[in-house]
RNA sequence: GCUGAGGUGGCGGAGUGGACAAACGCACGAGACUGUAAAUCUCGCGGCCGAAAGGCCUACAUAGGUUCGAAUCCUGUCCUCAGCA
């Protein structure tokens, strides 16, 4: 049976949840008060940039990331596997990935980051999720790239789990105690490759399965390959639908039995001028089988400045309840870090409030 | 009043005889953003027509002039700033 809840070191979470990314251990423009006020329950950090920014005796040093942060909800870290596509792949000035695993080289900074070694840190991170590395298909991969990224991400899978099991042997951690593990499914959109990774990943062993790779952020997710994975995975097994998405993603995903979600678009696109607002006047009305039940509002525009309105009805975050379109263009307009935080504010409260009525609401198929 | 400097698009500011509807900023407008190298990036920004290529018109205070050609040179007028009275 697969499990209802995400447990975590301070309670448990039901399912699906909304992580948030905080890839350098911060949600940026936020603090860690400013988090828990949005009702978000759990956030990502990612390895690659921890590493990069303080380094195994530095995360060791301060107790794990939960405590640097100060944070009691739920914390999965992500393996620095997104990092081979978002940085190498894209650049291979940036590094390089060999079968031993990636050379990032970025910032004057040379980073070799092994599947074991990125297991070793997100340990020392303390999460409550670890993502094993994976080899990230490039956008315009080939079936052959795919393939290799496939067997490459099996091998490193293998080498992490070993190496997962090995920290928890050491430190006496049993299965209750220990963190979750994650593989990740690469393969393109080609169904066989995915399936033959799923079924790899399976008899390795692990607690859940994401879904990973390119063929996902594009611009629209491939619902139809979604599901086929779903189909595919064990029935016992968390479904992480990684780096999704856009709230009628969530929805979908949701529907399709997709656990878990993290995405940076709540909090990238608050930065930018771009807020999610359900198309209600409460948040008891909210109907998320509407075809469109929210829009967007970009405060940063000229013509907002005159209105005194709240941005949203059906929100009770901060800026909702505070503060009007009006004082948030302003904001805008001389360029104050508070446009960023309250709009990030929003935003989350938008996904957590997203959360709860796909709890309470939502039928899986 | 005298002397000097100057008046360019919504603003700042290039350009000093042809490649100018005018660099570069800012402002403004539109778009992008999906396991965060992103408080970022892209596009538009005189008017009209066009999907585009492109075409036409009106513009560098103002009125004249010189020239094949003027934002650029000459003259008058108006205005701004600085210094001196």
């Amino acid at each position: 049976m697969k499990p209802k809840y995400f447990k975590f070191k301070y309670g448990r979470l039901k399912f699906p949840v909304f992580f948030p990314d905080a890839t350098r251990a911060v949600v940026r423009s936020l603090d860690t008060t400013d988090i828990e006020n949005t009702g978000t329950q759990g956030v990502l950090v990612n390895t690659y940039h921890l590493y990069k920014e303080i380094g195994l005796a530095g995360i060791q040093k301060y107790g794990g990331v939960r405590k640097f942060m100060d944070f009691k909800g739920a914390v999965i870290s992500d393996s620095g596997g997104f990092q081979v596509g978002s940085l190498i792949k894209k650049n291979p000035k940036l590094g390089k990935v060999t079968d031993e695993g990636v050379l990032f080289k970025l910032d004057n900074t040379r980073i070799m980051l092994t599947p074991e070694e990125s297991i070793r840190f997100q340990m020392s991170l303390g999460t409550d999720m670890v993502v094993v590395l994976d080899d990230f298909d490039a956008p315009d991969a080939s079936v052959l790239e795919n393939r290799n990224s496939v067997e490459r991400t099996i091998k490193w899978a293998e080498r992490s789990k070993k190496e997962f099991d090995r920290i928890c042997k050491i430190r006496n951690l049993s299965v209750s105690k220990r963190p979750y593990i994650l593989g990740v499914i690469q393969g393109g959109r080609d169904r066989l490759l995915r399936k033959y990774c799923i079924d790899a990943l399976s008899n390795i062993g692990f607690d859940g399965l994401g879904y990973g790779g390119e063929e996902k952020v594009k611009g629209s997710i491939n619902y139809d390959l979604a599901q086929f994975i779903r189909d595919s995975t064990p029935k016992d097994y968390i479904l992480y639908a990684l780096g999704v998405g856009t709230p009628q993603d969530i929805v979908a995903m949701s529907k399709l039995g997709y656990d878990i979600f993290d995405c940076v678009l709540p909090t990238r696109d608050a930065r930018h001028g771009r807020l999610y607002v359900y198309n209600s006047d409460s948040i008891k009305k909210i109907d998320l089988n509407e075809h469109n039940f929210y829009s967007t509002f970009n405060p940063d525009r000229q013509a907002n400045l005159s209105d005194n309105s709240p941005v949203s009805l059906a929100c009770d975050c901060l800026l909702c309840t505070r503060y009007s379109k009006a004082y948030l263009a302003h904001l805008f307009k001389i360029n104050d870090f508070s446009s960023a935080r309250l709009s990030t504010i929003h935003n989350l409260r938008f996904y957590s409030i997203l959360m709860e009525q796909i709890r309470n609401t939502i039928d899986k198929k």
